[in-house]
DNA sequence: GTTCTAGAAC
DNA sequence: GTTCTAGAAC
Protein backbone atom coordinates (compact mmCIF):
# COMPACT_ATOMS: atom_id res chain seq x y z
CA UNK A 1 0.00 0.00 0.00
CA UNK A 2 1.62 3.38 -0.93
CA UNK A 3 -0.45 6.52 -1.78
CA UNK A 4 -0.15 10.27 -1.24
CA UNK A 5 -1.77 10.23 1.95
CA UNK A 6 -0.94 7.15 3.29
CA UNK A 7 0.62 9.43 6.56
CA UNK A 8 -2.73 10.77 7.32
CA UNK A 9 -3.86 7.23 7.46
CA UNK A 10 -1.48 6.88 9.91
CA UNK A 11 -1.91 9.51 11.77
CA UNK A 12 -5.10 8.63 12.64
CA UNK A 13 -4.72 5.11 13.23
CA UNK A 14 -4.37 3.65 16.98
CA UNK A 15 -0.43 3.06 17.27
CA UNK A 16 -0.97 -0.79 18.79
CA UNK A 17 -2.77 -1.47 15.48
CA UNK A 18 0.44 -0.63 13.16
CA UNK A 19 2.70 -3.23 12.02
CA UNK A 20 6.12 -3.42 13.66
CA UNK A 21 7.28 -3.32 9.66
CA UNK A 22 6.03 0.45 9.39
CA UNK A 23 5.95 1.55 13.48
CA UNK A 24 9.36 2.36 15.36
CA UNK A 25 8.02 3.60 18.06
CA UNK A 26 5.17 6.31 19.42
CA UNK A 27 4.27 8.57 22.37
CA UNK A 28 1.45 10.37 23.16
CA UNK A 29 1.68 13.25 20.69
CA UNK A 30 3.48 11.51 18.05
CA UNK A 31 4.83 8.34 15.71
CA UNK A 32 7.58 7.46 14.29
CA UNK A 33 7.79 5.81 11.61
CA UNK A 34 10.34 3.61 9.38
CA UNK A 35 10.37 6.11 5.82
CA UNK A 36 9.63 3.15 3.40
CA UNK A 37 12.04 4.41 0.50
CA UNK A 38 14.83 5.14 2.74
CA UNK A 39 17.04 7.72 1.47
CA UNK A 40 19.76 7.12 4.04
CA UNK A 41 20.81 4.26 5.89
CA UNK A 42 18.77 5.38 8.90
CA UNK A 43 15.51 7.82 7.82
CA UNK A 44 12.68 7.62 9.72
CA UNK A 45 9.58 10.20 9.96
CA UNK A 46 8.18 11.68 13.08
CA UNK A 47 4.03 12.47 12.44
CA UNK A 48 1.53 14.22 14.54
CA UNK A 49 -0.76 12.02 16.01
CA UNK A 50 -4.41 13.89 14.93
CA UNK A 51 -5.81 15.40 18.59
CA UNK A 52 -7.21 18.63 19.63
CA UNK A 53 -6.94 21.17 19.52
CA UNK A 54 -5.88 20.43 15.75
CA UNK A 55 -8.14 19.23 13.14
CA UNK A 56 -6.49 17.21 10.42
CA UNK A 57 -6.62 19.54 7.93
CA UNK A 58 -4.26 21.73 9.90
CA UNK A 59 -1.48 19.19 10.18
CA UNK A 60 -1.57 18.40 6.37
CA UNK A 61 1.79 20.18 6.00
CA UNK A 62 3.86 22.76 7.54
CA UNK A 63 2.44 25.42 5.59
CA UNK A 64 -1.28 24.61 6.71
CA UNK A 65 0.02 24.24 10.67
CA UNK A 66 2.06 27.88 9.90
CA UNK A 67 -1.16 29.77 8.68
CA UNK A 68 -3.50 27.94 11.40
CA UNK A 69 -3.64 31.07 12.57
CA UNK A 70 -2.22 30.74 16.42
CA UNK A 71 1.77 30.80 15.87
CA UNK A 72 1.91 29.76 19.75
CA UNK A 73 0.07 26.36 19.12
CA UNK A 74 2.12 25.60 16.14
CA UNK A 75 5.60 26.37 18.21
CA UNK A 76 4.50 24.27 20.81
CA UNK A 77 3.67 21.61 18.36
CA UNK A 78 6.63 21.44 16.40
CA UNK A 79 9.25 22.13 19.62
CA UNK A 80 7.33 18.70 20.30
CA UNK A 81 8.68 16.97 17.45
CA UNK A 82 11.94 18.27 17.96
CA UNK A 83 12.19 16.11 21.59
CA UNK A 84 10.81 12.79 19.74
CA UNK A 85 13.79 14.35 17.10
CA UNK A 86 16.43 14.28 19.68
CA UNK A 87 15.80 11.13 21.26
CA UNK A 88 15.44 9.26 17.99
CA UNK A 89 19.02 10.89 17.04
CA UNK A 90 20.58 9.06 20.06
CA UNK A 91 18.82 6.04 19.81
CA UNK A 92 20.15 5.79 16.10
CA UNK A 93 23.62 6.88 17.23
CA UNK A 94 23.57 3.60 19.48
CA UNK A 95 22.55 1.62 16.63
CA UNK A 96 25.60 3.30 13.97
CA UNK A 97 27.93 2.09 16.82
CA UNK A 98 26.38 -1.38 17.43
CA UNK A 99 26.68 -1.83 13.78
CA UNK A 100 28.85 0.23 11.82
CA UNK A 101 31.62 1.15 15.00
CA UNK A 102 31.50 4.87 14.74
CA UNK A 103 28.41 7.95 13.84
CA UNK A 104 27.90 10.12 11.29
CA UNK A 105 25.87 13.12 10.97
CA UNK A 106 22.54 12.87 11.35
CA UNK A 107 19.71 15.52 9.87
CA UNK A 108 16.83 16.89 11.01
CA UNK A 109 13.90 18.54 9.03
CA UNK A 110 10.85 19.29 6.54
CA UNK A 111 10.75 19.11 2.65
CA UNK A 112 9.65 23.01 1.64
CA UNK A 113 7.32 21.46 -0.58
CA UNK A 114 6.37 17.88 0.51
CA UNK A 115 4.54 15.03 -1.76
CA UNK A 116 2.98 13.69 0.82
CA UNK A 117 -0.31 14.84 3.25
CA UNK A 118 -0.08 15.22 6.89
CA UNK A 119 3.11 16.85 8.49
CA UNK A 120 5.85 14.47 8.33
CA UNK A 121 9.57 15.24 9.99
CA UNK A 122 12.63 13.64 8.18
CA UNK A 123 15.24 11.85 10.40
CA UNK A 124 18.24 10.69 8.48
CA UNK A 125 21.47 9.79 7.97
CA UNK A 126 23.85 11.99 5.85
CA UNK A 127 24.76 9.28 3.71
CA UNK A 128 22.42 9.34 0.98
CA UNK A 129 23.71 6.58 -1.65
CA UNK A 130 21.45 3.89 -0.59
CA UNK A 131 19.32 2.14 -3.30
CA UNK A 132 16.34 3.84 -3.17
CA UNK A 133 18.27 6.99 -3.84
CA UNK A 134 17.37 6.71 -7.15
CA UNK A 135 16.94 10.87 -9.03
CA UNK A 136 17.80 14.31 -8.81
CA UNK A 137 14.95 15.12 -6.58
CA UNK A 138 15.35 13.03 -4.77
CA UNK A 139 18.83 13.95 -3.88
CA UNK A 140 17.76 17.42 -3.93
CA UNK A 141 15.76 17.38 -1.77
CA UNK A 142 17.97 16.65 1.14
CA UNK A 143 21.36 18.83 -0.40
CA UNK A 144 21.72 20.75 2.82
CA UNK A 145 22.66 24.05 0.96
CA UNK A 146 19.65 24.49 -1.76
CA UNK A 147 16.89 25.44 0.68
CA UNK A 148 14.40 22.51 0.31
CA UNK A 149 15.36 20.95 3.13
CA UNK A 150 14.02 23.14 6.23
CA UNK A 151 16.14 22.18 9.60
CA UNK A 152 14.05 22.12 12.38
CA UNK A 153 16.12 24.68 14.23
CA UNK A 154 15.83 27.21 11.16
CA UNK A 155 12.03 26.29 11.37
CA UNK A 156 11.73 27.07 15.03
CA UNK A 157 13.68 30.26 14.18
CA UNK A 158 11.06 31.62 12.46
CA UNK A 159 8.71 31.55 15.37
CA UNK A 160 11.62 34.19 17.38
CA UNK A 161 11.91 36.35 14.38
CA UNK A 162 9.49 39.45 13.07
CA UNK A 163 6.02 39.01 12.27
CA UNK A 164 6.78 40.22 8.57
CA UNK A 165 9.64 37.63 8.31
CA UNK A 166 7.30 34.56 10.01
CA UNK A 167 4.25 35.59 7.65
CA UNK A 168 7.07 35.18 4.45
CA UNK A 169 8.66 32.36 5.28
CA UNK A 170 4.91 30.06 6.22
CA UNK A 171 3.99 31.26 2.54
CA UNK A 172 6.10 28.09 1.82
CA UNK A 173 5.31 28.68 -2.15
CA UNK A 174 6.05 24.92 -3.53
CA UNK A 175 5.45 26.12 -7.21
CA UNK A 176 7.64 29.34 -7.62
CA UNK A 177 9.94 28.61 -4.30
CA UNK A 178 10.73 25.60 -3.84
CA UNK A 179 9.93 23.01 -6.65
CA UNK A 180 12.48 24.21 -9.44
CA UNK A 181 15.24 24.13 -6.56
CA UNK A 182 14.68 19.97 -7.18
CA UNK A 183 16.07 20.48 -10.55
CA UNK A 184 19.07 22.37 -9.70
CA UNK A 185 22.64 20.74 -11.01
CA UNK A 186 23.71 18.04 -8.53
CA UNK A 187 26.86 18.43 -6.49
CA UNK A 188 28.17 16.40 -3.41
CA UNK A 189 27.40 18.45 -0.42
CA UNK A 190 30.16 17.56 1.42
CA UNK A 191 32.50 18.86 -0.75
CA UNK A 192 30.46 21.10 -3.38
CA UNK A 193 31.85 19.07 -6.38
CA UNK A 194 29.55 19.04 -9.22
CA UNK A 195 28.51 15.41 -10.72
CA UNK A 196 27.34 14.49 -14.21
CA UNK A 197 24.59 12.41 -13.64
CA UNK A 198 22.78 10.33 -10.19
CA UNK A 199 25.22 6.95 -10.71
CA UNK A 200 28.64 9.30 -10.48
CA UNK A 201 27.22 10.86 -7.30
CA UNK A 202 25.93 8.05 -5.62
CA UNK A 203 29.97 6.51 -6.66
CA UNK A 204 31.40 9.57 -5.19
CA UNK A 205 29.03 9.71 -1.98
CA UNK A 206 29.83 6.37 -1.12
CA UNK A 207 33.61 6.93 -1.17
CA UNK A 208 32.65 9.94 0.78
CA UNK A 209 31.37 7.98 3.30
CA UNK A 210 33.84 5.08 2.85
CA UNK A 211 36.72 7.10 4.02
CA UNK A 212 34.30 9.46 6.61
CA UNK A 213 34.28 5.61 8.32
CA UNK A 214 38.20 4.87 7.98
CA UNK A 215 39.16 8.61 9.55
CA UNK A 216 35.98 7.72 12.36
CA UNK A 217 37.51 4.74 12.72
CA UNK A 218 40.49 5.63 13.75
CA UNK A 219 39.60 8.14 15.67
CA UNK A 220 37.36 5.65 18.17
CA UNK A 221 40.64 3.50 18.11
CA UNK A 222 42.75 5.84 19.42
CA UNK A 223 40.61 7.05 22.04
CA UNK A 224 39.86 3.48 23.17
CA UNK A 225 43.99 2.77 23.24
CA UNK A 226 44.26 6.10 25.17
CA UNK A 227 41.61 5.18 27.70
CA UNK A 228 42.91 1.50 27.99
CA UNK A 229 46.33 3.87 28.85
CA UNK A 230 44.51 5.83 31.43
CA UNK A 231 42.94 2.63 33.10
CA UNK A 232 46.76 0.80 33.41
CA UNK A 233 47.91 3.79 35.07
CA UNK A 234 45.35 4.40 37.86
CA UNK A 235 45.91 0.69 38.59
CA UNK A 236 49.68 1.68 38.95
CA UNK A 237 49.31 4.74 40.85
CA UNK A 238 47.11 3.02 43.31
CA UNK A 239 49.23 -0.48 43.65
CA UNK A 240 52.20 1.80 44.23
C1' DG B 1 5.45 9.22 -3.11
C1' DT B 2 6.73 5.18 -7.14
C1' DT B 3 6.76 2.91 -11.69
C1' DC B 4 7.14 2.94 -16.50
C1' DT B 5 9.27 4.13 -20.66
C1' DA B 6 10.49 7.27 -24.78
C1' DG B 7 14.10 9.46 -26.34
C1' DA B 8 18.28 12.17 -25.07
C1' DA B 9 23.01 11.63 -23.90
C1' DC B 10 26.97 9.16 -24.26
C1' DG C 1 24.21 -0.20 -28.34
C1' DT C 2 23.73 1.09 -23.54
C1' DT C 3 22.94 4.31 -19.86
C1' DC C 4 20.36 7.75 -17.93
C1' DT C 5 16.82 11.27 -17.33
C1' DA C 6 12.41 13.23 -16.97
C1' DG C 7 7.52 13.40 -17.75
C1' DA C 8 3.07 10.84 -17.60
C1' DA C 9 0.31 7.65 -15.24
C1' DC C 10 -0.98 5.89 -10.98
Amino acid sequence: MSNLTILRTYAQTNPAKLPPSVLFSHSSTSLTIYDAFAKGIFHFLILPRVQAPFAVSELSSLRTLLLSGDKARAKQLITALNEDAKTLRKEIEEEMLDRYGFTWGIWTGFHGAPSMEHLHLHVLSDDLCTERMKNKKHYNSFHPKLGFFLDIDEVLSWFDAEDSYFSSMAKLDPKKHYEPMLKEDLSCWRCNTSMKNIPTLKAHLQEEFDSLAKREKAKMERRRKLEEKTAARRETDATE
